[in-house]
DNA sequence: CGCGCCTGGTGACACGTGTCACTGACACGT
DNA sequence: ACGTGTCAGTGACACGTGTCACCAGGCGCG
């Protein structure tokens, strides 16, 4: 069944190390693990030891050292579902490297979507639900969800939740019961046990409010995604937009705001322009430069003037922006380096004791350009 | 030292629950993995083990069943360094939810950069970076990168390497060692002893220039990027680009083709803008529809008509190609379904004697719009 | 009673690793 | 000769799980 010439039998262990090189299994532990302090082995055996087992292709097996040490070095991030812009990609990737280099293993995995197996497991069947009804699975208090279960099999050092995913209080007892030193959740939605680093999304929306106020602007239309999956981006764009007029920031609090979901697609950012007259709006601020391009567009084809008629601005400061004419004002969000971040993950792996903290890690500024 | 309150000892385990449940941990085990068939226990006592589990938050170690069960059922897809297209993220998830469905853990890991620390084991120290010099790490041919190794010490039931990520035959050789029962590699370059799913960048190239062609263009410029991390997409379809003239397909075999290299930066943009002129081209073929949106609008600043002195094509179909004037002709590329990738996968884990084979998985078309 | 069958469950082993405690062998100082 | 110390290395256990082989007791049947 099997090809004789490529697959033989099985991986080899230590112990074929330890057979081939003449010594025992401990021998080639000591060696492997460049124990210099704990123990004293020959120079000559070293060399025998390192041999044998480059020979055999000897790697170690991850899933029996992490069962012996009890704690493992992983550190699980969950993968948003929608395809998230290019600054969230660049986030994740440099805190990947920078753990990287801290000696952990990073690995993303799903957050999972609604309605999956309920069977986590390693051997569980596909195609079965589960006869034994709710009781498996469903957990003790408001559902522990399945994707949760399958992180906390994996026993990681730590676990980062990045938004859109969200942890509920049972996640977090779920994940500290089965020994992850430190869960983290990145983004505004706090979760009682859980460190948290707060990226506020919120700052943006007030950020953006702000510029257009103190340009003279009155009556702004907020542009919020029609697409359910930014919904945790969004909302607290828009929250911080109206929180900014609450407050009054810089101008007077006659500021009127508007929030005007759009799809993206031009059909959609038609039909937004055409009733646009209507709106009555001297300003619009776009949860994103993609928004606000489209918008742009669509509002020019439809003959409203950018920004003598409407001031348009967008954020992320994507290249985006700067292709258009009038070139795009945008909010720049500047967030904390993957290096920072994989520092404090260390730091709470090393004392997981320490009470949950919270910790800024964005800040925004505005890039005025022509459109407003 | 440690906080009493939230993290007790240690994460239960089945011991613990058959402690509970007044039984042995073989029945807690035959229980929870709801075996039907392979061990009769009384009403009474499942649900027993089920309250004592739930109580205790019991979740069963990864690292120990994988060890007793020798297989694990984790897939590794390398993620990619540099942050790529919309649609390669969409494919990843894809892929991802179906493989999910099938019952695998699916984990994106990085697929190390270039120099990070020797020590890819769990109990490595971070700042050193080996002693021993070249014998641990380098394995034994021409360098089995360390990111390799680590992959293998998680003995996955299956390897996906996405472009740019490539492997090596040692490498391919080390992970099937380690008992890695389908090693398949996305993209073009194949290997040797690794199953490949073929998603030819180079038909991109031929596409569209077959497409300018077509339209009676014969002086064509290839945009490629200036970044680094992308050339391996750009090289393959600036090679299709090149396949197509040679071939002569469509027109006369008497077309022109010159390589534009451009960074993703409105300097850049205008730099070659200017030189235009002198170039004498009648047609661009850009790389991606974000380097030909950009390229799109330093032409028109620079006084050239699109599409009268010059056609313009992109690649992927991304929305921006819908916003610019004129919209944007581009070459959609249409990949395989997720499911159909995770069937695949699923296949070659359950039989892996077969021998490698190679199967296509994308198709293009070209997308005419205003630009051509 | 002896024997076999079924129900409901348990004891013990193996998976591959890291590390503590220990062992010979040899040198040295008194 | 004896205690002490160092060198080079080994034996054995524990980590948590899945599963094979076995067992006690009840019951039917000859």
């Amino acid at each position: 069944m099997t090809d004789p010439r490529s697959a033989s039998a099985s991986p080899p262990t230590s112990a074929d190390v330890a057979r081939r090189a003449g010594v025992s299994r401990a021998t080639v532990s000591y060696v492997l693990n460049g124990a210099e302090s704990s123990a004293r082995i020959s120079e000559a055996t070293r060399a025998r030891v390192h041999a044998a087992a480059d020979a055999l292709g000897y790697v170690p097996h991850a899933a029996a050292r992490a069962l012996r040490a009890g704690a493992s070095r992983m550190v699980l991030m969950s993968a948003p579902h929608v395809p998230a812009g290019p600054l969230y990609a660049r986030f994740a990737h440099e805190a990947q490297s920078a753990l990287r280099l801290l000696g952990y293993t990073v690995a993303h995995v799903a957050a999972g979507a609604a309605g999956d197996t309920g069977i986590p497991g390693v051997t569980g069947i596909p195609g079965v639900t589960g006869d034994d009804g709710g009781t498996g699975a469903s957990g003790n208090e408001d559902g522990t969800s399945v994707d949760v279960r399958a992180w906390a099999e994996l026993r990681p050092a730590a676990a980062v939740a990045l938004p859109p995913t969200v942890l509920t209080p049972a996640d977090v007892t779920l994940l500290k019961r089965a020994g992850t030193r430190a869960v983290i959740t990145v983004g505004p939605p706090r979760v009682a046990g859980a460190h948290s680093l707060t990226m506020d999304q919120r700052e943006v929306g007030s950020a953006a409010v702000a510029h257009l106020v103190e340009r003279g602007r009155r009556r702004v239309g907020v542009v919020v995604p029609a697409e359910p999956g930014l919904d945790a981006f969004a909302r607290p764009r828009l929250a911080g937009a109206h929180a900014a007029v609450a407050e009054g920031s810089g101008g007077g609090a006659d500021v009127r705001m508007t929030p005007l979901p759009l799809a993206l697609t031009e059909e959609s950012a038609a039909a937004l322009a055409a009733r646009w007259p209507a709106l009555g709006l001297d300003a619009v601020f776009a949860y994103n430069d993609e928004y606000a391009v489209l918008l742009l567009r669509a509002l020019q084809d439809a003959g409203v003037r950018v920004p003598e008629d409407v001031a348009v601005i967008g954020a992320d400061d994507l290249l985006a922006a700067r292709l258009t004419r009038p070139r795009l004002s945008s909010v720049r969000v500047e967030h904390a380096s993957g290096a920072d971040f994989a520092a404090y993950v260390d730091e709470l792996v090393r004392s997981p004791g320490a009470r949950p903290r919270r910790r800024r890690a964005m800040t925004v500024s505005v890039t005025a350009r022509d459109s407003t």
